[in-house]
DNA sequence: TAAATTTGCGTAAACGTTTGCGTGTTGATA
DNA sequence: TATCAACACGCAAACGTTTACGCAAATTTA
């Protein structure tokens, strides 16, 4: 008999009771204590009583897995992400948690650390029958490359899929998405009518989807009030993978766009690193935010709203984001009905207005 | 027969293929079969190429849940955290997917929220077959209630548990901490040493084991330097959940500590969020820093990384940490032998030094 | 050529459930 | 008292594996 020990009392050890062993101390089949659990009415209220009673005190509960392999379904759903020390992403595992456990579903998180390869093995790690579907958003290599055989052969095998933020259009599953376009391109109108004259981009290179939308609502913008229209008003960063002095050369890059384009009193950054960065080094150089410059950055995260003076944001929706794709989820999961309707949700942003923008 | 369609062609939908369907087609039997793909040489080199070939075409993967219900193991790890939106919890959490995965184990995440019955509904939904080991940190609500029982249920039917930064003392597991006390001190004496005269600390209730530990260090540095140790230098934040205006509290408090302490020229704050405030604060106020304030903050994040003037922390070890607790976990559960050595790993903190600080 | 061995496969049981169905016992009805 | 329904339970099969064991056929040995 093994023990453990709790303030200095020591317990006796019970390993999970099941069905069988209930069964054989009570001098009962297996299938009469379950259908007693489930309270069947094949069974007599006695044995019920009983069987229930047996339950309790030895704190029965069903075997998940063994449930699992039964009703072939496991009630978790698989969530890949790119990264997770990233407020966006935490962000949307929070979101998709909420929504799976009310629902009676665990999340089994993957983490391809922006990498092709890794992106492959945590679905194959998990595809094999370890969940029910996936949620995901693509690495910046898997966005690099192309290559969505591991999307299709999932698809393939009727495992669900549902991608967000960083999406592929040619797959078809359900989505969800933000307005990137609409949201930047209103950002850049807010800077314009707050009478800025010359608006930098500060974004990625152009791969990475959002990326791409983002510099576009700028385009837009810029295009639609007649507004000088520069590339190398256009800081297109090559984002890869963060290693040390990765600041440094960022901080690097947006001096060098100050020095060379004097006058600079916008700027529309598409995440709030490359947001603060640009502020601070306005900051170093003299300017003062927001009279001399106003910013404004994509996603509202913690360095933006802790940053002196507070970042203004475009609200990238990360919470509500991972609700809607465990809803959507949950929903073709749960209805084998609409079989072939793949929904793309595209969610609103809105401004946060702060401090780094005259409001 | 179900098609699904990519880049305009139809790919035949496969389901999962099973050990019975390849033994059906193959017209042996399904011992043979698996054998056959695990080598034995019980199986004729004829027949396990045939297997094989066949298991290949159609991409026969074992599944994982029926490979669970028969090995009493799901190499899966439960995960849970008070809060995800948060640079240390997801920093673990890395840190815990890295050596899992390394081992060949999945991680599933559960999100206490700082709240107790949210705790506890965590783990019971995971306890019952679903995962081999737990890996947690208490909520908040867990360490003011000291309500321990679903850690010992957990312990008591064989399912180990390792504590991580936020322990309960009491527990016999695994645990991993860092010095909280030590680093502290250290953060303190540094302080001392660059020449502060009125050093205050900024922390939270004592129920939080960390935020004592810490509190604790501050006040042997200031004992060991003969610095006065007034009550009022001691801010102690009740930091139970974020709502909305939280910040702006937070802000007031400070002030006021500014306020009614005349002279302070050193913070010593136990996390970053205190540690960026106090230095905001004192930036709106018109102070300078570090030449009129210095200040040190726990934890290592963005939020100080990013600040301008960047923060000099205490580096929390937040990966370490998630490496460590993995590790320990998955020793316990793959040896079955030193059944009683419980241990604390303790880790090892270091000063981070940046612009916050004199250097 | 008979006996012993090896080879190659199938059977059965197990992991922990649930559920359809069969069956013996009880009590009621004719 | 014979018949029938209701009751209360057990059996078997199923989910997808793995493994110990049994057994016939093929091969080797004496």
């Amino acid at each position: 008999m093994n023990f453990i020990k709790f303030a200095n009392v020591n317990y006796i050890m019970k390993r999970q009771v099941t069905l069988k062993q209930i069964a054989k101390e009570l001098g009962v089949s297996i299938p009469t204590v379950s259908k007693a659990l489930r309270d069947s009415k094949e069974i007599s209220e006695e044995t019920k009583q009983k069987v229930k009673a047996f339950a309790k005190l030895f704190n029965y509960r069903p075997n998940n897995i063994a449930l699992s392999l039964k009703n072939r379904r496991t009630k978790t759903i698989g969530l890949i992400i790119p990264e997770i020390v990233h407020y966006f992403f935490s962000k949307v595992i929070r979101g998709v948690e909420i929504v799976a456990n009310t629902k009676g579903y665990n999340v089994v998180v993957g983490l391809s650390s922006e990498s092709f390869d890794k992106e492959v093995i945590n679905m194959e790690m998990l595809a094999n029958g370890s969940i029910d579907g996936f949620i995901l958003s693509l690495s910046k290599e898997t966005m690099l490359n192309q290559d969505y055989h591991h999307f299709i052969e999932a698809i393939n095998q009727g495992m669900p899929v549902v991608m967000f933020d960083r999406v592929v259009n040619d797959i078809e599953c359900d989505k969800v998405v933000i307005d990137d376009l609409e949201g930047s391109k209103r950002a850049v109108q807010k800077l314009i009518k707050n009478g800025a004259k010359k608006i930098v981009a500060i974004t990625t290179k152009d791969y990475v989807s959002v990326g791409r939308l983002r510099t576009q609502g700028y385009i837009e913008a810029m295009e639609e009030h007649n507004m000088p229209l520069e590339s190398n008003l256009i800081l297109k960063l090559d984002d890869t993978i963060d290693y040390d002095g990765h600041l440094d050369l960022l901080e690097k890059e947006i001096e060098q766009l100050y020095r060379t384009n004097k006058g600079i009193d916008g700027v529309f950054a598409v995440n709030e690193l490359y947001a603060v960065t640009a502020m601070n080094v306005a900051r170093k150089m003299g300017k003062s935010i927001p009279d001399d410059i106003q910013i404004i950055g994509f996603t509202d995260g913690v360095l933006s709203r802790h940053a002196s003076p507070s970042l203004t944001t475009i609200n990238q929706k990360a919470e509500d984001m991972g609700k809607t794709a465990a809803r959507l989820l949950i929903e073709r999961l749960e209805n084998e009905t609409d079989e072939e309707a793949y929904k793309t949700v595209v969610l609103k942003t809105q401004i946060i207005e702060r401090d780094s923008t005259i409001n």
